[in-house]
DNA sequence: CTGAAAGCGCTAACAA
DNA sequence: TTGTTAGCGCTTTCAG
């Protein structure tokens, strides 16, 4: 067990004082060209690495950025959103620490709590469970930033808009004679549980489709709207697609093309479809939202595609721009594309 | 904006000093009630908060680990191990940081790095890309636990034993009349990046299918082996799992069931099946393995199941076990199960 | 029972 | 161009 080299360390082996050994390393500030040799020497050596503990004490800053999900086990859309916001965390020099509330208050309540400990320079959530745990992080001055949802009022936003990619999926499914659509809308939170609230976001995209629809000419009485949690409070229960699918598809009006929330939702549905014996795309066509999970399905699944890296950069971008005095918190505006796979096929009959 | 409180700001408006204002917020040493009240009601009023930075320089501790997965996106089993991970490490009052190395090597080695400058307490990987990464790891005395895979030398392991879920999982397949039974390996890495060649984990799941499938009895001849990795080097490229698929499934002696390597196999496969028109389980019965997005398939995939919860347990435990002198690492066993759900069912014909 | 003081590793202002 | 010094916030002896 050798014990981490220090600067001191670096600055004896090298024959300098610390303060030289750190102008090297930082490359800032003069130092004779012999002496940063002999400092850079000393660095491989030793193998020294900064101790980012201290310097965050003395800098005030922790290169630390703090993220708050529900659960990617509950919703794969959460794997997708986590791995960007890795990606852009990483070329921007910050590490990010993460915590899943699982739609638990506590949960939420004692992460923030711990990113307030590490003095995180930015929170950075989707889907605030109870906004009044921000209080407290908002005390300190740490910035908040929300992706899509919007719960918290002292945050910069990342939106989304699901119109590009909601209209490219209707003029695909007109283009190929549906007329009577459903869409199985979704809300984030569980229904039994606090926080279920249909949230401006997902009012958002059931809104999207019902717009875009009528501007597609559609007839708003062939519209079909089902409404319910995107997942389920329990990984034993059946899929909350499946449950709703099943009511959708056994209808007497039964739709030709669904289009769903989130493509955990449409994953469910396609359960329901196989077990209904409706053979998808042939039957029914189906298009899914976030483009997750799609291209895991069977068949292949035609998704509304969130701008995954897109956002990731954007929060990451917005958690590093200090708030300018009185200007409020930034917002940026993402689109949303249509990715067509093997799900939706001509209007069958 | 206000500042965070500090130790000296509970002790200036208690009227103590620091060293009583950190013995009351420890609940160590003695301190006089009348003492403890002013200190614990000064914490109240200024909302402090410890900061992890100064405490961790202090103690030389970070209440942090490191956690090194290859990719969630193109993986799901890598969700649940985070989840797992991240619920075992809340309990133990750790944070986790992480990163992705997704095959590239650079990633991996900049990450371990990051970690390191991080002092993290232990690092946890799964599948390390390149061992001698972790050299730097090892000089600075960081514990590293793997997980499954074993490339490190100098780890503490948590091991799974496929063998109790393919049991399980044949016994039904066998019970059901199915002779002729293929496996569709996968193996960690991709094919044309380093990194790819089967790890021993690999080669456990398959000796253990051909173990298990011949201790029921069932002819070696009846039992088929396809060999590959696990993902694509890109999301664009359709599921190995379904090129895979198409090759066994077409081949003149077809096989009535399949066991996946993984459920991202099985996915693919999946789709083969669908492609080719064959109905599962009527026609084809499937069993994946891990229990990862097995519930979002349709139908819904039997699975052997990875013990996410223990494996998460058991990681961290060993994370924070001090490493006793000449010892050597240690090492935990866990068992996989069988959850059967709707992939599988009598043999045709 | 309480306080003073040193120091973890690093940085930046200031002096030289 | 280089070194000295003070101090970030916390903990922990060691005196009192």
């Amino acid at each position: 067990m050798k014990q981490k080299a220090t600067m001191a360390d670096v600055a004896r082996l090298a024959g300098v004082s610390p303060a030289t050994a750190a102008r090297v390393i930082h490359n800032n500030g003069y130092v004779s060209d012999e002496n940063k040799e002999r400092v850079l020497a000393a660095v491989q050596e030793t193998g020294y690495r900064p101790n980012i503990q201290a310097r965050s004490l003395r800098n005030s800053r922790s290169y630390t950025v703090g993220v708050v999900l529900s659960s990617a086990v509950q919703n794969p859309f959460f794997t997708n959103i986590s791995h960007a916001l890795r990606i852009a965390a990483n070329r921007s020099g910050l590490s990010l620490l993460n915590f899943n509330h699982n739609y638990d208050a506590r949960m939420e309540r004692d992460g923030l709590q711990r990113f307030i400990e590490h003095n995180v320079e930015a929170v950075i959530l989707c889907h605030a469970l109870a906004p009044e745990h921000l209080k407290p992080v908002h005390a300190v001055g740490i910035p908040v930033v929300e992706i899509e949802r919007t719960r918290v009022s002292e945050a910069a936003r990342v939106k989304i808009d699901p119109r590009p990619g909601m209209q490219a999926a209707l003029k695909d499914l007109v283009a190929k004679g549906h007329r009577r659509i459903a869409f199985l809308a979704g809300m984030a939170g569980i229904t039994n549980r606090p926080g279920s609230t249909p949230l401006d976001s997902d009012h958002d995209r059931r809104n999207a489709f019902l717009e875009v629809a009528q501007a597609c000419g559609l007839d708003a009485a062939s519209l079909i709207v089902s409404e319910g949690p995107y997942d389920t409070p329990s990984v034993e229960d059946p899929l909350e697609g499946l449950t709703r699918g099943r009511a959708l598809l056994t209808a007497a009006e039964r739709p030709t093309a669904v289009i769903a929330g989130s493509d955990l939702l449409a994953a469910g549905l396609l359960q329901a479809a196989l077990e209904l014996g409706l053979r998808v795309p042939e039957d029914l066509s189906v298009i899914g939202y976030d483009d997750s999970i799609a291209r895991f399905l069977a068949p292949a699944l035609s998704s509304i595609r969130q701008p995954f890296e897109a956002i990731g950069e954007a929060a990451i971008e917005l958690a590093l721009s200090p708030i300018t005095a009185g200007q409020g918190p930034q917002s940026r505006s993402l689109a949303t594309t249509y990715v067509p796979r093997q799900s939706v096929g001509p209007v069958p009959g």
